[in-house]
DNA sequence: CATTAATTTTGGCCATATACCAATTTTATG
DNA sequence: CATAAAATTGGTATATGGCCAAAATTAATG
């Protein structure tokens, strides 16, 4: 049974998460909309959403936290980034043209497709943006 | 210089532009509607969107066909869907999963990334979705 | 050929996702 | 505590995609 399907969040959120996740900790508004480049009140209305999904803590004038469950599914983002990127480069496209790729299409796919992929290069440990964990697959 | 960058169009344009290159000819309002699943007139106000590109040619009350440009448009869209559908292929999914797969996360990908891949697997005449074809590469 | 049926289009309206600006509120600082 | 900085709120905007009901057009049938 598969409770994560990978396509549960929008482009934007999905950047958001991943952000958290590389932060670490209680991050600020003004970290979100300058790394994300977008206005700081824009941040604080998607924050706002995923505060709504519970992937997300949010302290009003404080900062913003990945819940447990957000911590969780943020490292399937990242994975799956650093997966499909990795992919991606062993077709002739650099680590950056993979990475700025993956960028833009990887929220449309399915971590079900991930896992299939994952598997089938073997459960690298390393990919061309980032370490490769494999909890969600079942490896540590 | 790439005067297509593969951006271009929303995943439900795309959508429409590749069953007009399938269905080929003056398609039917009605035709596009039961196929993808939406009301007459969605589809109605989409081609008017996509006449305005110049890709498609609308005759009121009688149907839709692609321009010689929309022809040549489609006819990459079909040859990325083909590619990024083979490609996941070898990834464990089977020809139905990695079509699906591919529907939903095609359009995000660049020309540029699609032509790698493709010269990367050495230009295959066929996909798991339909043949392929090279033309957009030089390769008729 | 005239009426009816089917198709298509229009106009109105709605939802989601993103985004900015201006104004306000809260927190931080000197 | 006064002021500056950060964050939020409220308003508004665009793009995409969608539906329904009504009107217009074309097709079909007696």
């Amino acid at each position: 049974m598969q409770e994560i399907t990978g396509l549960e969040l929008s482009p934007k959120k999905v950047e958001y998460l991943k952000f958290l996740f590389k932060k670490g900790g209680l991050v600020r508004t003004t970290d979100i909309s300058s790394q994300l480049q977008v206005d700081p009140s824009t941040s604080t209305k998607t924050i706002a959403d995923l505060a709504g999904t519970g992937l997300v803590e949010h302290i009003p004038y404080r900062g913003v936290r990945l819940t447990e469950k957000g911590q969780l599914y943020a490292e399937f983002l990242v994975n799956r980034h650093n997966i499909l990127s990795l992919m991606l480069s062993h077709y002739g496209l650099s680590s950056e043209e993979a990475c700025a790729e993956t960028a833009r299409f990887e929220s449309f796919v399915s971590k079900a497709a991930v896992d299939k992929i994952c598997s089938s290069m073997g459960h690298p440990q390393t990919g061309v943006c980032g370490k490769i964990r494999h909890i969600s697959c079942g490896i540590p």
